[in-house]
RNA sequence: GCACCCGUAGCUCAGCUGGAUAGAGCGUUGGCUUGCGGAGCCAAAGGUCGUAGGUUCGAAUCCUGCCGGGUGUACCA
């Protein structure tokens, strides 16, 4: 409540003269609809007791205020307690399902997440990243920013070079003919079985592993001479848009689709020319026959940028990356979401560009997350090929959804899902148990798309025009409280970038709801046409809150 | 070894820019219910906030040591 707390500086500046922000903070509902500690910081600095402090703001906000306010209270240690007049309450609740920040706007931002590799398979890291990277987009954009979604991939590396070595092996040779055998839907399969296949013998066999580090080289080398017809290039070429494909027709399913992709190969010629320019003490060096950036002096650890092959790394695929960003959006903020095991690797990478395009860094937000792993705890492993694919979460959901729901539902099942990956705050390891998940009881997201069902059935059954209240009965007023507090609940949510802020209202807000609903009936009260706006409010919020986190909020479920 | 992250109820997690009695869901126990979609509501039990110190009027929150877990640490991504 910006209102609030300005007149709260302009009250401490006249009584005490002092310029302080003030902290305005949301007590138990008991306590009222605001709280300040202010009186307990003034106390230290004036050295005057707090609670004198706070008397003599007291008097002077209760005149302030007196438009606004219904009571103004002091309790405990200090603390001024500031409760709405019922008119002012219902104010804020009016707007609150669409008064949105202001964080970002005019800003242009770049989003990049989820980050998948072709010639391997999407697992459910991918998918995990790409729900929590879209609903982090989702806030900027709320806060109105211009959000451009992007992902990044290896379609060039060492990881291509042992896919490449073993479907070559599959083939009996550079035979792209062959391909046509392999049925479209067992593509994604056959690429993942192979990638590792060719893992596997590269630690076991060196003739194999020398094979594939020269596939690797000659990947590179058809980029660079733009080869689309040799036996070999058709090969890469078409396995590779395989790829694309069952990465675009996952993301299409999961409704977090992406602006543009930008492949390795494209990031990699800009990257080895950057740091090629930048060779010089302190910036890039030369060590070993690898040009490194040495972190040593920041605290941070060397890094291979190209390696003694003239091969880049991501290092420098990276680099380049972050320059075709600014040159394609020309973006105020650059945000990139990856696991948390990159966070020392990003570090460097961002450390090394700062010595000649600290402006590019300044502007970059590198948020991590940790890893998604199944209730139950199944075990993975990369090499043997039983990692957790991205469609295996979807299929244990949907399993799930059957068992405890008796239904098939692919809104249920997303949301469920989704609200499962983003109720938790952005940075640790998260479990995902399905059965949970799916459920209508507690907090999921069937619970809250159900609620809002409920509500809408309600507005659909009564057929009268909602009608802004002039004043609130005790249950009423407890909804209102709490429909109020979503601006604020999205602005903390866009300030951290943490959707789970949003998940965490929305619950309340729909506890708020059912504990109204359960003692206040709506049709057929005189008070319907009041109440119906609540109701109205309620429903819209829950919408547009699922809306920021990509879950659809169906009116019939 | 060094660097970074994490340790809150039986389980899964909020709370962490210091503030009032540490909250929620699941699970457990008890109650409500001829009505708007009971997929709910009311209530109870359950916590030395890993641990020992420090700073402060006040610490789950900030600082330090220790214990436990994870990740990273030169030519992978």
């Amino acid at each position: 409540m910006n209102s609030l707390s300005a007149a709260l500086t302009r009250v401490v500046q006249d009584v005490f003269d002092v310029s302080i922000a003030p902290e305005m903070s949301r007590p138990d509902e008991q306590f009222g609809d605001f709280a300040t500690n202010i009186a307990l910081q003034l106390a230290g600095r004036l050295k005057r007791n707090p609670r004198e402090v706070a008397e003599e703001l007291v008097s002077a906000l209760r005149e302030a205020l007196s438009d606004e306010v219904s009571d103004i209270s002091i309790a405990g240690p200090g603390f001024i307690n500031i409760r709405l007049s019922d008119r002012t309450l219902m104010a804020a609740g009016s707007v609150a399902p669409t008064n949105k920040p202001t964080t970002y706007k005019d800003q242009v931002v770049v989003a990049e997440y989820s980050d998948p590799n072709p010639f391997k398979i999407l697992h459910a890291g991918h998918m995990y990243t790409s729900v929590v990277g879209y609903a982090v987009a989702s806030l900027v954009e709320a806060a109105g920013g211009t959000v451009h979604r992007v992902t990044f991939g290896g379609d060039v590396g060492l990881h291509v070079g042992r896919t490449m070595w073993a479907m070559l092996r599959e083939l009996g040779g550079e035979d792209p003919e062959k391909l046509a055998d392999i049925p479209e839907s067992e593509r994604s399969t056959w690429m993942a079985k192979c990638y590792v296949a060719g893992t596997n013998i590269y630690d076991e066999d060196e003739t194999a592993k020398a094979e594939i580090i020269a596939l690797n080289k000659r990947v590179y080398e058809l980029h660079q001479t733009n080869d689309h017809d040799s036996p070999f290039a058709q090969i890469y070429w078409t396995c590779r848009q395989w790829s694309y494909d069952a990465f675009n027709a996952f993301y299409a399913r999961i409704g977090t689709p992406f602006e543009k992709n930008y492949p390795e190969s494209v990031t990699a010629p800009i990257g080895i020319k950057t740091v090629k320019e930048h060779i010089a003490p302190g910036k890039y060096e030369e060590s070993d026959g690898a040009i490194v950036f040495r972190g040593e002096p920041y605290g941070l650890h060397t890094r291979v940028f190209i390696n003694s092959h003239g091969i880049p790394t991501y290092e420098a695929k990276d680099v380049g990356l972050i320059i075709l960003k600014k040159a394609d959006y020309n973006f105020d903020r650059s945000l990139v979401i990856t696991g948390n095991e990159q966070e020392q690797y990003m570090a460097v990478v961002l450390k090394s560009i700062e010595q000649f395009a600290p402006e590019l860094v300044g502007a970059t937000t590198h948020l991590t997350h940790g890893l998604l792993k199944m209730k139950g705890g199944i075990k993975m492993s990369s090499r043997k090929g039983n990692i957790l694919r991205a469609t295996d979460v979807l299929d244990a959901a949907e399993t799930a959804n059957r068992d405890v729901n008796g239904r098939d539902d692919e809104r249920a099942v997303l949301g469920a899902v989704k609200y499962a990956f983003l109720k938790q705050r952005i940075g640790p390891d998260i479990i995902y148990d399905p059965e949970e998940s799916v459920s209508l009881e507690g907090n999921s997201g069937p619970y809250l798309q159900y609620a809002h069902a409920r509500a809408r059935s309600i507005l659909r059954k009564s057929g009268l025009n909602p009608v802004i209240p002039a004043n609130l009965e005790a249950g009423e007023r407890s909804l209102v409280r709490k429909i109020s507090e979503y601006p604020e609940a999205i602005q903390k949510a866009v300030n951290e970038l943490m959707p789970h802020h949003i998940c965490t209202y929305l619950y309340e807000l729909s506890q708020a709801f059912n504990r109204f609903y359960e003692h206040n009936r709506v049709i057929g009260d005189e008070r319907e046409t009041e109440r119906l706006e609540l109701v109205t409010l309620y429903a819209d919020i829950l919408k547009d809150g699922l809306g920021l986190l990509g879950i659809a909020a169906p009116d019939q479920m």
